[in-house]
DNA sequence: GCCGTTTTCGGCCCGACTGTTTTCAGTCG
């Protein structure tokens, strides 16, 4: 059975739009916010969970969540959820995603003008109905006609690797303006998620009212959302939306710290301040009128009894419960060898010459060469024969380089459909390191997929599996497998779990290298370059890490050079 | 609807910007 996690904390959020659309107490539409994120953050299948009975375990399910899911995973259905869909359309869930449209003005499009659906709103706009509704102007209807077609033409979320870059060269650009003293990139993009709502900018300034002006007038900007004396909002290329935070020196740690958040770590903190009778908000920690702490974040954390927590953190995973006992997260500067990347022999863009030049200008002690195996023929992968010839240019090079670095050989070979490795193993036995990837059958059964993830775990060659789940974000879903079950494997017969850096990948991701760390697994990170210039994809394979609590000796390629070598054979 | 060890009842984060409101609701961060 495929992981239901997603299906059901759509259902939950669904749920919380329904209510609000139908006017409940927003307390209660909260927690199935809460338990919709509880359930998307886990990272076993929750039908186990269930099984086990573990649900009520978790933060943010109680008894009544838990027997909706039960009655979810039994009958396909939630009664409480068909019996609000009697009363309220479906089709209004959906116009909750246009900017400027929230419950309110929903539920009165609905119930005075019967408008039902994404449709109903276009005709009751056109027709001019949609103007009769009480507290509605020209203004309003203007910006909810914008919202329409922002949401028909934009694409929903991006990507870390592709914002993160537009996001330093703004804030390059912002630090050379007068009167800005300092510029921090926050929101998810401080807390390298792996896909990004937007960019998020804080400035310390002290006339933020006309800073905020200029920046709104900068020839990149395509629209002015919004523009007051503290915040503004922004579209520029690419449907891209720069939030902008000014607030001056002695709020700037309690800004970046609500800047960063995210919203459910925000409210722990709160929490933890109300209980002390403090107040926190973006200017400071307050004791009624009077500032404690607000300069740095350290000061924020530090007041609230907290050591500082690293942005990628910051997701309400625990983190603030465990603050005392965190891991000391790996670093850039821990890496020191890249595992994972193509040639020209295969599909990569580059000779090996140059690929091992790219790999010393990183300051590598070591690297590996692995291109692919015979049966990814679109990829151009090697039959033995030229397995074999690729053998020797590689050990010629690396002779040629041995002085800067190591220069292993290795492959990333394909897992057959039945879990068989692509080549025999007297060949693999002449390469120093064998990646073994899925490159076909991705929509394979959990139960296949996993079974064939374990034999090839088995095979005494195979070092790492690569990209365990063959995820690309956004476009395709992870592979079904029992994550739990290939952990396990992975600790028991030695073999690395990579951590695939690409920003496409990120896999395994955040929440299962956690679950890996608890394990004891051991993790590779790979850029699986195809040039020299993705070798800086190591960048993201980091965050990553960070995000899934990984330090430096859960990381393999963070072990000098002698000691990593001699850990190539299992 | 969830949660808790000073609570099993009564809290649940807090603030900025906009528009149409003549005093603040709605939406968003
Ligand atoms: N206290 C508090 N902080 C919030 C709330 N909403 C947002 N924030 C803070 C935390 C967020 O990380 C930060 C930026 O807001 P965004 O909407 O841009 O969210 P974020 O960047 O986390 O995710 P994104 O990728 O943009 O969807 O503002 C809220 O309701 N309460
Ligand atoms: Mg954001
Ligand atoms: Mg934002
Ligand atoms: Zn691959």
């Amino acid at each position: 059975m495929a992981m239901r996690n997603k299906e059901i904390a759509s259902i939950f959020n669904e749920i919380a739009d329904l209510l609000e659309i139908s006017g409940e107490n927003a307390f209660r539409i909260n927690s199935y916010r809460n338990a919709a994120r509880a359930i998307e953050d886990l990272s076993e299948d929750i039908a186990a969970l269930q099984a086990a009975g573990k649900l009520s375990q978790i933060r943010g399910i109680g008894d009544r969540t838990e027997k909706k899911i039960e009655e979810y995973l039994q009958t396909g259905k939630i009664s409480a959820r068909e019996d609000l869909l009697k009363k309220v359309p479906h089709g209004l869930v959906t116009l909750l995603k246009i900017p400027g449209m929230g419950p309110k003005t929903v539920a009165t499009a609905w119930k005075q003008l019967g408008v039902e659906d994404l449709e109903g709103l276009v005709k009751s706009l056109r027709t001019g109905q949609f103007e009769k509704l009480p507290g509605m102007g020209p203004k309003k209807i203007e910006n909810i006609k914008k919202g329409l077609d922002f949401i028909t033409r934009s694409a929903g979320r991006k990507l870390l690797g592709i914002v993160l870059p537009i996001a330093e060269e703004i804030q390059e650009s912002l630090r050379k303006l007068e009167g800005i003293k300092k510029v921090e990139i926050g929101g998810s993009l401080r807390r390298r998620a792996e896909t990004i709502g937007d960019i998020d900018l804080l400035i310390e300034a002290n006339e933020g009212e006309k800073i905020l002006k200029k920046i709104t007038e900068f020839p990149q900007v395509r629209e002015v959302l919004s523009l007051g004396e503290t915040k503004a909002s922004v579209r520029i290329t690419d449907d891209i939306q720069v939030d902008i935070r000014v607030v001056p020196n002695e709020s700037f740690g309690s800004a970046l710290q609500y800047f960063t958040g995210n919203k459910d770590h925000n409210i722990q903190l709160r929490e933890i301040a109300i209980k002390k009778k403090w107040k926190l908000n973006e200017y400071g920690l307050f004791e009624d009128e009077r500032r404690l702490t607000g300069e740095t974040e350290e000061g924020i954390y530090a007041k609230l009894g907290l050591p500082w927590i690293a942005p990628e953190l910051r997701e309400n995973r625990g983190e603030i419960e465990n603050a005392n006992q965190l891991p000391k997260l790996i670093e850039q500067a821990d890496i020191k060898g890249d595992l994972h990347m193509h040639t020209l022999a295969s599909d990569g863009r580059c000779t090996i010459e140059e690929m091992i030049e790219g790999c010393i200008a990183k300051g590598y002690e070591y690297m590996c060469i692995t291109d692919h195996s015979t049966s990814s023929r679109v990829a151009g992968g090697l039959d033995p024969d030229r397995l074999k010839e690729h053998i020797r240019h590689v050990r010629q090079a690396g002779k040629k380089y041995h002085k800067d670095i190591a220069v292993l050989m290795g492959s990333e070979v394909d897992i057959h459909l039945d879990g068989r490795i692509d080549y025999d193993d007297a060949l693999m036995a002449e390469l120093d390191l064998v990646i073994a990837s899925v490159h076909s059958g991705l929509g394979q059964s959990s139960e296949k997929m996993t079974h064939r993830l374990l034999a090839a775990m088995d095979n005494p060659h195979v070092r790492a599996i690569g990209h365990p789940t063959c995820r690309l974000i956004g476009q395709r879903e992870a592979s079904e497998m029992d994550m739990a079950a290939i952990i396990n494997h992975a600790v028991e017969t030695n073999t690395w779990l990579e951590l695939n850096a690409h920003w496409m990948r990120l896999d395994l991701k955040d929440v299962h290298l956690k679950q890996a760390r608890e394990a004891g697994a051991k993790i590779l990170i790979g850029t699986d370059s195809h040039d020299i210039a993705s070798l800086d994809n190591m960048r993201y394979g980091i965050y990553t890490a960070r995000r899934g609590w990984l330090e430096t000796k859960d990381v393999v390629n963070t072990l000098p050079r002698n000691e990593f070598l001699k850990l190539l054979k299992k």
